[in-house]
DNA sequence: CACCGTTAAGTTTTT
DNA sequence: CTTAACGGTG
């Protein structure tokens, strides 16, 4: 095989083919590439067979790519090749095996809004209230202790603690008996659930080593504790595990992403080969460079530095805009002048920190006809109207998921409302059965609940709702086309109709997103051999559906979050919004270093996504929450050394804030207020900044007369009106009227 | 049981 | 400014 193509690292990489071994890819060092030799390799070279390969990813997107690269370079039957990622591989594992675990196999996967609804029903069941208990709270609890590979009744040594005393242990444990009566998994319990599934049957886990020699891992930095104690087992002790990531990328540690494993890779795997790709294709040396100094700042990483053969390119373009729609006018106009220039619309790309921003982006993209697309964002399979047709279909696959059967039995509108529905589920508590199986019960023998007091119209409400399901049950055995089913229950169901009767615009749109998910359903059975529901509504669960910005070339520009970035690249990018407290998000400013760490990360994965022409852009003042805030300039813009930016100022200084075209923002009263004249002098610089508008700026130290020291965490409002939030050393965080409090600015 | 008004809060989201 | 979610009323 050839391998010339690839520097001499790479070649190392996809060389070493056993024992342990950890690359660590910097951004646009060739990584895929890398990977799908090493495959190849493996595959020719090694005449390993595709039977005896595992090569586990995070995103279908990121799967389906290797696959098909993998796929190009070689011509040998990849049927069992498993590409896959960890979620689908553990759903594959689960469905041979999970009569052991007690599930059947047609067990049904929560995605994290049905993870929620359980949470509340068990609030509900014990009389508290959303107010008290935030179920996000208990959800982030459970999805903690899952996310460790925990589950319930292990036994041994796990390395980590549970406190069973937590005040939502308990939850935890109903939360966990919910899901198994459903017959369903969440996420989380894909992962555990095979760890179980290893460590009370070892045959099975000796099986599964035996059969895959081969293992290997992309974007390892984002693996978690469970998924990492997975692959452990997985190894076994052959340990032939190639592991591939990015310290500097792991953007995902909120969501259970252990570092760790990355830094102590060593340790666990004694004798780990390390691999170092340093060197970047994709960026300009001067992006590259500025990038390493930004991340450089960080504490928690390898020790690895890029750099690049790319010729110095040009300079990072800072812009300083007076506001947030100067800044998304400013992005438009420059696109326009790019697109003059021959620049192509695909390689053009918007980036921001939250979703919320791509609003006033979108709007003077239109108005300048500019076309764009979305990258994430809403996904479509969260409507509502999507979600109830799932949960029927769910119903039709697995009768025992009662959060199905509770979504829906009301909807459309049946007249069995919250207080009989309860009054259904406890029955069905109180006989020990599913919802299901006593709502069938019910209709078969309504002689023995006569002292639930059903009126007729629910009776024959529910009846009609068992007879569509058992009907679709039937059609589903015979293994009828799923959209036929699907279209059965839209009809049948009432649902069409219900939608049908109402003529305004919102009741439009939905029809319209259920004649999408039909012709999903059609496309799924297009592509797949054996297209069943349950397959389908696996595919949709476990697939985010992202639409691939480099699928439809159709002359759009992309907008995406920055973490919807990860693993893209783009010769223009534009990166908005890049202010304290909105870059790094106020939120990581309150939890540490690590958090501080994480959204530098982030900064550092967008800035190398840019190619060639990299825009950070910032506005003085922004509306944010209905009100202006003037936040400054992030502190990642300061980490920049000066020599690889030039810093141009937009929309001037002496007019009012908003006071444009068609602004109606601010009563004349608020405008007016932008007489103050302050300066933010960074040390050491000519660019000191004259700018109107309030006097401080957060992320400033002050000095209290009363209270002390304490450091400016948001300001807003001018003049006389400027409010300042500030957190003082004990950690109070007070509230001042700028020109009333007490307080100087500290040097 | 459905609707409406009030209230509170407001990141990121590969699966 | 938005949106979601609750509680009260018709």
């Amino acid at each position: 095989m050839e391998l010339k193509d690839l520097n001499p690292n790479q070649q190392e990489a996809v060389r070493l083919t056993d024992g342990p071994i950890m690359i660590l890819a910097g951004a646009g060092s060739g990584k895929t590439r890398t990977l799908v030799s090493r495959i190849t390799y493996l595959l020719q070279d090694k005449m390993i067979s595709p039977y005896k390969l595992l090569a586990l990813t995070f995103s279908n997107k990121a799967a389906r790519e290797m696959r098909e690269r993998v796929s190009q370079l070689i011509d040998i039957e990849l049927g069992a090749l498993q590409i896959t990622t960890f979620h689908s591989f553990c759903v594959k594992v689960l469905r041979s095996e999970v009569a052991q675990l007690g599930l059947s196999r047609n067990f049904t996967i929560y995605d994290s809004s049905e993870s929620k609804a359980v949470v509340k029903y068990l609030l509900g069941k014990r009389g508290i209230s959303t107010k008290e208990i935030s179920p996000f709270e208990i959800l982030n609890y459970i999805e903690e202790i899952k996310n460790l590979g925990h589950y319930i009744d292990r036994a041994g040594e796990f390395g980590y603690e549970i406190d069973c005393d937590h005040e939502f242990y308990s939850f935890y444990v109903e939360y966990e008996r919910e899901l198994a009566k459903a017959n369903a998994l969440d996420f989380g319990g894909l992962i555990s659930g095979v760890i179980q599934l290893f460590e009370k049957f070892p045959e099975v886990k000796t099986r599964y080593q035996n059969r895959f020699e081969y293992l290997l891992v992309d974007e390892y930095q984002d693996t978690n504790k469970a998924q990492f104690e997975l692959l452990k087992m997985l190894t076994g002790k052959r340990c032939n595990i190639c592991v591939v990531g990015d310290e500097d990328q792991s953007i995902y540690s909120w969501r259970g992403a252990d570092i760790s494993n990355i830094l102590d890779f060593e340790k666990v795997f004694p004798g780990a080969k390390i691999l170092k790709l340093e060197q970047n294709y994709r960026s300009s040396k001067n992006i590259i460079e500025a990038a390493t100094c930004v991340i450089e700042k960080n504490s928690l990483r390898k020790d690895k530095k890029m750099w690049t053969e790319n010729p110095q390119g040009e300079s990072i373009k800072i812009i300083e805009c007076k506001d947030d729609r100067l800044e998304a006018s400013f992005v438009a106009e420059e696109i326009l002048k790019l697109k003059g220039e021959q620049v192509l619309l695909t390689d053009i790309s918007v980036f921001y920190r939250t979703n919320s921003q791509s609003r006033l982006i979108e709007d003077s993209l239109r108005k300048k006809n500019i076309p764009y697309r979305i990258i994430g964002g809403t996904k479509f399979y969260d409507r509502k109207e999507v979600k109830d047709m799932l949960a029927y279909m769910r119903i039709v696959v697995n009768e025992k998921d009662s959060l199905a059967i509770s979504r829906i039995i009301n909807v459309p509108a049946r007249g069995i409302g919250a207080i009989s529905l309860r009054k259904l589920e406890d029955e069905a508590i109180r006989m020990s059965v599913s919802l299901w199986d006593a709502l069938k019960d019910i209709v078969d023998n309504p002689e023995k609940y006569l002292h639930l007091r059903l009126s007729a119209k629910m009776k024959s409400a529910l009846r009609e709702l068992v007879t569509i399901i058992s009907e679709a049950k039937v059609l589903e055995k015979e293994k009828t086309s799923p959209v036929f089913i699907f279209e059965k229950l839209l009809q049948e169901t009432g649902y069409l109709n219900y939608l049908k009767a109402n003529k305004d615009f919102e009741s439009l749109a939905r029809l319209e997103n259920l004649e999408e998910l039909g012709s999903a359903i059609k496309q799924y059975e297009q592509i797949t051999p054996s297209p069943t529901l349950i397959g389908f509504l696996e595919n949709i669960t476990l697939d985010s559906h992202v639409e691939d910005p480099e699928e439809k070339q159709t002359g759009e520009i992309s907008l995406m979050t920055v973490h919807g970035a990860k693993g893209l690249e783009f010769p223009y990018v534009f990166l908005v919004g890049v202010e304290e407290n909105l870059f790094p998000s106020y939120k990581s400013l309150d939890h540490g270093i690590e958090a501080l760490e994480e959204e530098r990360r982030l900064f550092y994965v967008a800035m190398t996504r840019a190619m060639k022409s990299l825009y950070i852009l910032f506005a003085r003042g922004r509306m944010l929450f209905g009100q202006v805030k003037f936040n400054g300039p992030s502190r990642f813009i300061d980490e920049i050394p000066e020599h690889y930016y030039t810093w141009q100022r937009e929309g001037g200084e002496d007019q009012s804030f908003y006071l444009g075209d068609d602004e109606k923002y601010f009563s004349q009263e608020e405008a007016s207020y932008d007489e103050v004249v302050y300066q933010v002098g960074k040390k050491g610089t000519s660019k000191s900044r004259n700018i109107l508008g309030p006097k401080y700026l957060a992320g400033q130290y002050i000095f209290h007369d009363l209270y002390g020291e304490g450091k400016i965490l948001e300001t807003k409002g001018t003049g006389e009106q400027e409010k300042i939030v500030i957190k003082f050393r004990d950690g109070a965080k007070k509230r001042f009227m700028a020109s009333m409090a007490p307080i100087s600015l500290i040097e």
